[in-house]
DNA sequence: ACTGTTCGTTTCGGAGCCGTAAGTATTCGG
DNA sequence: CCGAATACTTACGGCTCCGAAACGAACAGT
């Protein structure tokens, strides 16, 4: 069976996580975040292009994006040696915690939900 | 029985709405989307100050949160009679439709997880 | 080896949000 | 009434992000 999940308590999830994330202070935009769930959710390997076209945005947006997160430690880059143009997005230990700290997050939420 | 939701799940839900919003464009900030909702989720009125206490943010964020959602129409802002110092912000039919969509918008992809 | 293409980054001016502090209006307390 | 308290807004300097265009490096075809 799908996941049930009513419109209303679908906004108080989208809610009730927007406000820890709030309380918890350092902001992602809504592309960093789609971004960096992209890296660690979808099969490697990742490229500047290839999440551009994705998201639907320009390159330099994601060259921006990946300077941020890249700065906070939660991806890295590296030359792709087979086609030196290419730049290679890799996941990190600290990118890893983070992303598995916020599906806890969420999850709670979703488990505190009324029904 | 509780909404039950995996962390994968959970991150990949999270993945595929924000990657919707980055779609249809028109980004606000996690602030502002915790304003919103606060105020169409929870039971009137809402005030500066109390919102502000909510989100433990000051006063001059709200009021400036307020003043982008409601340049998009999505909220309006009213003088109380009856304590003048007070501002009453109000929902719209815009603004509820706005989230309507959005909780239609999550709710579709809690439906297509795989489980 | 030249020419054109691809890939990612950098640069530019402009717009938005932030935190702190000051400012305006209204109400409260003695 | 008049000073203190409350509620919100505005002002200021700083930071980040944006879109468009230009750029440098690496590759591909001939």
């Amino acid at each position: 069976m799908p996941i049930a999940l009513s419109p209303l308590q679908s906004l108080k999830l989208w809610h009730d996580v927007h406000l820890d994330l709030v309380h918890q202070g350092g902001d992602l935009s809504s592309r960093q975040i789609a971004i960096l769930l992209t890296i660690y959710l979808e099969p490697p390997p990742h490229t500047v292009r290839g999440l551009a076209r994705k998201l639907n945005v320009t390159k330099p947006v994601v060259t921006r994006a990946l300077d941020t997160i890249g700065k906070l430690g939660l991806v890295s880059r590296r030359r792709d040696e087979a086609d030196r143009r290419n730049v290679v997005i890799q996941r990190t230990v600290a990118g890893a915690l983070a992303v598995e700290r916020l599906g806890d997050m969420i999850m709670a939420r979703a488990k505190e939900l009324p029904r």
